[in-house]
RNA sequence: GCUCCCGUGGUGAAAUGGAUAUCACAACAGUCUUCGGAACUGUCGUUCCAGGUUCGAAUCCUGGCGGGAGCACCA
């Protein structure tokens, strides 16, 4: 019996019974049902005795309490009660209970659902681009960006994750320039940062430079100069395979791939097609947002070079082209909102079609307390240098690790370590980079949930070891963790139709914390009768977080 | 200046307009022969200010104050 069920029925019996009191109210604007926060007021609860006590004309508890009457028997609900200021909490039946156990027990794909069944969705993110530094930014990207994937995925959608970077601009030009003036290795991308960095500052302060940077930016647009092609291609390549290793350790594999290269000429051909929409101004090709209670902005330069405006208009024609997704989401760091918004009101006028597909999520920003990080100034933690530091940490802490691989290992509990500070928080809001904190191994971490997971298949091993046949009981009264877990599936649906991860971490903390206090004060394996129970439960625990973690993109070993 | 986002214990966060605001870190006091201490138990301590809407506001509205981001040839 599923959850979707559950939640069906008790709407229906809240409708009939409304009907049957004289009060002919739909529920579906307003929620009427939720999972109260406190376990101790049920399984399910809600607020209509309130909602409708004055249509009514009764107390909150009085109509509750003629609801309550009206109900009859629902299937799967042991109990109901009235409470608060008039709440009517519904307890689910422990054979319920029971039956959600033994389905996340022994069902791979618990937790998992069909609302999205079907759809196409291509999800870009990460968007690091060649030449720069791979820094936390682009970390904190990555890690939303594929755990929002995954749990359109979980909801029954089609997806395929792209990535789009700007392998052609002024800041490639920089870091040539910067890559010369330091006779750089171009093959080296730890080289690449810096040559950018001193590159983007000679601009900046030196007009010479700047005439060198331009000339060489228009070269590698038309391509005309050999030794410019050469020392760009040598970056270019070298900054993708880099980008390539940090892919795979973070545990994402793009689908597609598109580049500034491709997408800049195909955006001014749009452009130059559409003049009832772009104006001329200065020289420059721009779009005049305030028609659309927006700004300006340019979309080709006065030197009829395309800014990553117009190159964004390309880009939504070749992903459509590469595949025909129905919804196009692309998640960036918030500084790129308005920038959207304009581009997308543009996009309206001669293509709406396409426009109406694209979803722009905005993310928070990893800052220093001091301010915010630039890879103009070399001002950046680069990925790569977190997760190194992170696994040398945890691997000092792995000295008495049961897991056969511990370089492996160290490298799982970096890459939890660092998703987990990031998937935490409602996704919108900034990141002040504290090195400490993200170095922590302990209490609302990562690792935590790697350990709580660990340790449930040691539990549900040595289970095996004795022949403990695991089976869930509808006999004994539902724990709290039982209770817990039985909410997964419906966490998993809410955070994906929210876009929002964090609710899922949120989540498996609270399961992570529950079960770990339970195996404080219980023996699991104990050798009576009761074990079976408990070890079902076990490995109920040890699936939600599994699937949970996946949802997550944070890997769950066996081992620690 | 205009637009958008954010203000929750000492610190970092959570909370679908609901019930006694939930966690973690730090501090302090404990647990330890157990199936894994990256753990567990306890103590301490919180909704920026002023109005408003609502049966009910951290959440919605208005106005302040504070922080961040964006606003023409960067991405």
């Amino acid at each position: 019996m599923s959850r979707m069920d559950i939640r069906w029925r008790l709407r229906e019996a809240l409708e009939n019974a409304l009907r049957d009191v004289g009060l002919d109210m739909p529920l579906i604007h307003i929620p009427t049902l939720e999972h109260p926060a406190e376990l101790a007021h049920g399984d399910y609860s809600s607020n209509v005795g309130l909602q409708y006590a004055k249509d009514a004309k009764a107390s909150p508890s009085t109509l509750a309490a003629k609801l309550v009457a009206a109900f009859g028997a629902i299937e799967g609900i042991s109990k109901i009660e009235i409470a608060g200021p008039g709440f009517i909490n519904f307890y689910l039946a422990p054979e319920t209970i029971a039956a959600s156990i033994e389905q996340a027990r022994s069902d791979e794909k618990w937790g998992s659902n069909i609302a999205l069944k079907d759809i196409r969705i291509m999800v870009e993110y990460t968007d690091p681009n060649p030449f720069k530094e791979f820094h936390i930014g682009h970390l904190m990207s990555n890690a939303i960006g594929e755990s929002i994937s995954r749990l359109l995925e979980y909801s029954g959608a089609d997806v395929k994750r792209a990535n789009y970077q700007g392998d052609v601009g002024p800041h490639v030009a920089k870091a040539i320039w910067g890559i010369r003036k330091l006779n750089a290795d171009p093959h080296d991308p730890s080289q690449l940062g810096r040559a950018y960095a001193i590159g983007a500052q000679a601009y900046e302060n030196d007009p010479a430079a700047e005439a060198d940077v331009d000339a060489i930016n228009a070269k590698v647009y038309d391509r005309s100069d050999t030794a410019i092609n050469e020392l760009y291609a040598a970056g270019r390549a070298a900054s993708l395979e880099h980008f390539e290793e940090l892919y795979r350790t973070l545990g994402t594999r793009f689908d597609r791939y598109f580049f500034e290269s491709e997408t800049g000429p195909r955006g001014i051909a749009l452009v130059q097609a559409h003049p009832e929409v772009f104006e001329k101004s200065d020289g420059a090709i721009v779009y005049k947002g305030e028609k659309a209670g927006l700004h300006t902005r340019v979309f080709v330069t006065s030197k009829g070079l395309p800014t990553y405006e117009a190159k964004e208009l390309g880009l939504a024609e070749l992903k459509l082209e590469a595949w025909p997704a129905d919804e196009s989401i692309t998640v960036t760091a918030h500084e790129q909102s308005d920038y959207f918004a304009v581009v997308v009101a543009a996009m309206k006028e001669f293509m709406p079609d396409v426009a109406k597909h694209i979803h722009h999520v905005p993310h928070g920003m990893m800052r220093f307390a001091s301010g915010k990080m630039s890879s103009r100034t070399g001002d950046v933690i680069t990925g790569e240098s977190l997760l190194n530091e992170l696994q040398a940490t945890a691997k000092e802490r792995a000295a008495e690790s049961r897991a056969d691989d511990i370089g492996k290992l160290s490298e799982q509990i970096a890459v939890a370590a660092i998703k987990y500070q990031v998937l935490r928080q409602a996704s919108h809001k900034d990141i002040i980079f504290d090195r400490e904190r993200a170095l922590s191994l302990e209490g609302d971490s990562g690792p935590y949930l790697q350990y709580a997971h660990a340790r449930a298949c040691a539990v549900a091993a040595k289970a095996q070891e004795q022949s403990v046949e695991p089976r869930a009981s509808g006999g004994v009264e539902p724990s709290h963790l039982a209770r817990l877990i039985q909410r997964f599936p419906e966490i998993v649906e809410y955070s994906a139709s929210e876009l929002e991860p964090h609710l899922v971490t949120t989540y498996l903390l609270e399961i992570a914390s529950a079960f770990n206090s339970w195996y404080a004060q219980e023996q699991i394996v104990d050798g009576t009768p009761a074990a079976a129970h408990k070890v079902a439960l076990t490995e109920a625990v040890r699936r939600t977080l599994k699937n949970g973690l996946w949802v997550l993109g944070i890997p769950a070993p066996e081992k620690m």
